[in-house]
DNA sequence: TGAACGCATAAGCTGTACCTATGTCTTCTC
DNA sequence: GAGAAGACATAGGTACAGCTTATGCGTTCA
């Protein structure tokens, strides 16, 4: 993990965001307008971002600015972390805790981190005035909120559904066994098996946690095998990264959550040769009482995007 | 596209970077140390990061600081935007004007947009050292530098490359023909076929573009057919993507480009039923003089992504 | 029991980024 | 060909956000 912090020039994304503008709308001022504030104002973000950059991203034309190659370049780049963070602030806005949304949903934490803000933003393109609040818990918790009648839908990790609950599968989720590349695994011809894999203390989360459990379970039904204790029990997805970084051990994590690891080299990703560690995530509501409104427009996102 | 303007809480990253870096530390001073900042200044975002959010997100003990449930959903959202931010900064650090990098990289705009960031990041991963210098035009403008040897490899769109140069294919693109989702051909039960696109009067980009001439060529080789002339050429990508959202017509981009717009709903991707649009991205150098040292480390990082 | 670690509070300062007003240039229009 | 309109830059003044240092309190461990 290591994270070096960012660099200045990328922590403030505003530059940016004017930079998307003046591509889409032909001038700065506009741009300027946009985000409510005086053309001088966006110009002088404008110039200082050429200077951080060290190149030109503007043809300023008397009768408007567009992008330079390099601007354009610059601009899709931009463009993806923009997105982001409107992933970001989609999540953020439906995890207040002081209003009440028109659509409560409960979700797992593989649900919420990755598909969610996505489902959400699709939501409010359908219909800008829907408002939503997001809780987010193992999936006991998310079933046990749907049964109560404190969510209107729910989304859960894992076959079986608690029985008075209907389920539909949205996505699947892979685990992925990751070490750091310098681990012995990393370099053998053969890759690990089951066997190995329980014999083996692992990074993971506290017990309790929805891939800890998963993981135990595949392990256990399938070879009537007990997982080694952890060398290290951490409380976040983010910690057990570092230390497999570091060396602590190897440690089994949703693929979503490593994707850039992989593709920086940062992490290897390894295949059990004899364990099938997919497993489902499913939507779920009350038997017999389909989702109306805003819980079915999310539904049907879900089940788009599959 | 509209893109509205990022609320604030998401335009500054540091209180997210420092919330990342206090799950994978486990304390706020140490998370501090980290950026360079006093214990206060970070303990301060936090709280401010806490308010903005409305929803308590660590858990301070005595002996340290843990996330709490809301926390790690928004470190994990946190750190998808981080990732794209400094995919930012790796693109932007190549593309200084004012240094001579180790490896000087010509790539196509598609390249450089949509892959070179993630190879820039592993590339450093794995020697901190390598300064990278990046240089983008279009596929005949990158051979040329190749040739010329005003760069130590290239990348190019397109499946034949100059004589004088060996490649290899390194990624696929794909074309996507897109209208808004009030355009008449999202609500068809058919998909528009090859004389019906080369017909309709497209948003494009200028002549001359590498995707606009990609199709050109498809339509001309295969059908024999001329295409039509576009209502709007504009300069950028963004500016295509407004366009099409505005219901001025349809375009054609890389389906790389609209993978956000097509999960949002922004934008509906069609299929034409007799034209395959995909393209190879190739890696080429100087027939004969494989490439070596972090240009030789590059092409193996972009062949490991494939 | 005291030292170490971790976080919060307080007070004062610095600098960044903004706004309004104005100037200059080009291009379109009549 | 002259004036108007649009677009960007410059100048001057101000406000507030965020930082640092110094200090205090609480818990845990030796």
């Amino acid at each position: 993990m290591s994270s070096r912090p960012l660099p200045r020039s990328v922590r403030d994304l505003t530059g940016y965001e004017l930079l998307l503008s003046v591509a889409e709308l032909g001038s700065i001022g506009q741009a300027a307008r946009r985000h409510d504030m005086s053309q001088p104002a966006a110009s002088a973000r404008l110039r200082q971002l050429e200077a951080d950059v060290g190149t030109a991203l503007l043809e300023r034309r008397p009768r408007g600015t567009r992008l330079t190659t390099a601007g354009e370049l610059v601009a899709s780049w931009a463009q993806a972390t923009v997105e982001a963070a409107s992933d970001l602030a989609a999540g953020i806005t439906a995890l207040r805790a002081d209003h009440h949304g028109h659509v409560r949903i409960a979700a797992s934490l593989t649900v919420a981190e990755y598909l969610l803000p996505r489902w959400l933003i699709a939501l409010r393109a359908a219909d800008p005035e829907t408002v939503v609040a997001l809780d987010s818990g193992n999936s006991a918790e998310v079933e046990a909120g749907v049964l109560a009648g404190s969510a209107d839908i729910g989304f859960v990790e894992g076959p079986e559904v608690a029985s008075g609950l209907s389920s539909r599968e949205v996505a699947r989720d892979e685990l992925a066994l990751v070490v750091a590349p310098s681990h012995p695994w990393a370099g053998r011809r053969r890759n690990p098996r089951a066997a190995e894999l329980a014999a083996t203390s692992l990074v993971s989360r506290e017990r309790g946690s929805g891939t800890r459990l998963a993981l135990e379970r595949a392990l256990a039904e399938r070879f009537g095998l007990e997982t080694a204790e952890p060398v290290l029990e951490v409380s976040s997805t983010t910690a057990i990264k570092a230390a497999v970084t570091g060396g602590i051990g190897p440690a089994v994590l949703s693929a979503r959550a490593v994707v850039a690891e992989l593709a920086a080299g940062t992490l290897v990703r390894l295949d059990v040769t004899d364990l099938d560690l997919t497993r489902s995530l499913r939507a779920v509501w009350p038997e017999g009482a389909q989702p109306r409104g805003p819980a079915r427009d999310l539904l049907a996102i879900a089940l788009r995007e599959q």
